[in-house]
DNA sequence: GTTAGCACTCAATCAAGTCGAGTGCTAACA
DNA sequence: TGTTAGCACTCGACTTGATTGAGTGCTAAC
């Protein structure tokens, strides 16, 4: 089935200025916003075509014109073209990838999903703040001809594992020297300090293989600071349907943007993780932004010291009983698995 | 400050009946469904009091009471019981955190997460299908006195890296020992075969660690069937929020629920791994519920196979050149992440 | 084939009216 | 003095009806 030029051109138009707009399109529009030489009337004419070809919908009499699915079939058919991402949108997808997670991370995730299912609220977890843990030891590992396994373990535990590419035709002893060398050097330091170190101080005993060192800085940086954001993870923000508040799209949408932005949730948490528990009730609340919120955190430890905090923030109608005894048992839950990480005896 | 007995009680009877069912609480409910011996007209009496202190609003004249934050205050302070969490309760909690993601895991997540966030749309993404991965080897690592990591590595790459904790004083050498061991056993194996031998074949040789070969067998089978779960990664369910089909709550949750049953999804995905790419729009979907709705998918390669598929679904209103490309990419990217994990040469 | 003109349609919006849950108050009762 | 029945009152939720205006289809002229 083909359309003349005119009717293809119509239709694009409507197909497009409704993807962009949401609202049915009225042929006035298509005239003015579109750059046609032709009259309304005329376009009406095109339209009724249309729409009796079964390319375009009418909602009701006196409404613009949709597209139906036939049309858009036609148009990922035959009309669209697909553009090459601009470098932006490239970078942004490939950083995404680029940045593993730790051990320490996954379980930080993993608490934001379980809080969120099992209170039905939204969840948030602070990261443990790691540039203070101290080094322990350094181990790469050959899993392939050119693929090794870096682990990095502090007094906080592992904190990285990350795999690596590594030149042809290392051998494994070779690998085993250059730990060695990285434990003696960085054993008892920061994670923040070893960075500095590494990138200064290296360079002369492996010259050869600057790419491997350039790797393993990287490695040791993304895990003092994860993915460059704020140390916060969120969970279960689909929640929000839930919350009666937001029946309104509206201010469902500002609230998760707060959300998003997430420097305000980064103060309170950092805050709360003074606290062993914490119950804090709309107004209470610093910012005016949740004045009808409430927030519920706990904290968990890591080698006795307490790293971090995480909770759930919700409408103030919420099961505060519940929810206390589930951050309870999270906290406890969170507690044996990081001290698990955590060897004893140094 | 203190309250009577009575009002306490009623005070109580407030907000347990508003946090159960999110609506004001009248008089007349109170003395009837919380077994009060007391008309209404005492009990109202007795609100008005609870108003005048502070601890109850009313929305309009007409409508019944609800707990002010003071009042949620009070309760959480001092009336509150925390109880323990029930078994079942305690079990998916601990569930959540028993499970630690592999490499390709976390790169699902990626990708869901970088898909959402780019095309605003709900996004989909079909773990890969490992069962018939072929075992290559298989690798323990002590990384200090009570824990080690285990890793597997198939044709698809890197599976899973898991720390497993091992008894007391096992010397390095013991734990090559071993690893030679389940690599000769396995290698060549299919994932799904290896865990059947293991259960019945490797115990007589480690006889007195079987607590270590009940971690191994329990590693590998995770990495067969991870979270035991159907293998769809959901990400970005709260874009939800702007469907505009979805304005009615109502509807929102339905098809939320929807998506969490997976099963629907897990036979799309399943089906769409077939085709490089795939466009469904509205009807052309075989589910009812989805007949406004659209799905684009592309695939993902594991060592040059197909093993996997990816997608969004959104309103069929949605800018699928745009859509197109961005999967186009993250096909591109997948790719070349995946088959870094894959080793070149067998 | 194109366009101006005009009657027509129908969702969206708003005002007025009705309904009913729940209240506060009063007076009677234990 | 505390409790209760009775009743007028309030006000949001819902219904109904009128109004508005964007956009159409059709006709007749160009």
């Amino acid at each position: 089935m083909d359309l003349s030029e005119r009717k293809l051109s119509i239709l694009k138009a409507v197909i497009d200025d409704y993807i962009m707009t949401g609202f049915p399109v009225g042929s006035r529009t298509i005239s003015k916003k579109h750059g046609f030489e032709l009259s309304s009337a005329t376009i009406r004419n095109e339209m009724a075509d249309l729409e009796e070809l079964g390319f375009l919908d009418q909602p009701h009499t006196s409404a613009g014109r949709i597209p139906s699915h036939k049309a858009y079939r036609y148009y990922v058919d035959r009309m669209m073209k697909v553009a090459r991402l601009n470098a932006a949108e490239a970078g942004k997808i490939r950083s995404y990838f680029e940045d593993r997670m730790s051990e320490i991370e996954q379980v930080m995730e993993k608490a934001a999903q379980v809080l969120s299912e099992t209170t039905h609220q939204i969840s948030m977890v602070l990261r443990p703040q790691l540039k203070q843990s101290l080094i322990k030891s350094i181990q790469m590992v050959k899993i392939t001809e050119r693929k090794a396994i870096l682990l990095v373990v502090t007094n906080a535990g592992l904190v990285k594992d990350s795999v690596i590419v590594v030149p042809e035709g290392i051998s494994s002893d070779y690998m085993e020297m250059i730990s060695r060398l990285l434990t003696d050097k960085l054993s008892g330091k920061t994670l923040e300090d070893a960075e500095k170190d590494l990138i200064t101080g290296l360079n002369e005993n492996v010259r050869e293989n600057s790419d491997l060192v350039d790797d393993i800085v990287e490695a040791i940086e993304t895990s003092v600071e994860p993915h460059g954001r704020k140390g916060i993870v969120l969970g279960g923000t689909q929640n929000i349907i839930d919350f009666p508040a937001y029946m309104s799209v509206e201010k469902a949408k500002n609230f998760i943007s707060v959300l998003e932005s997430k420097d305000m949730l980064y103060d309170m948490m950092k805050k709360a993780s003074q606290l062993e528990f914490s119950v804090t009730i709309g107004h209470e609340n610093e910012a005016e932004e949740l004045s009808d919120m409430s927030v519920v955190t706990a904290t968990y430890k890591i080698g006795g010291k307490s790293l971090g905090s995480f909770g759930v923030i919700g409408p103030t109608r919420m099961d505060y009983s519940k929810i206390v005894s589930i951050l309870g048992y999270v906290s406890n839950s969170l507690n044996s698995i990081l001290s698990d990480f955590t060897e004893i005896g140094d």
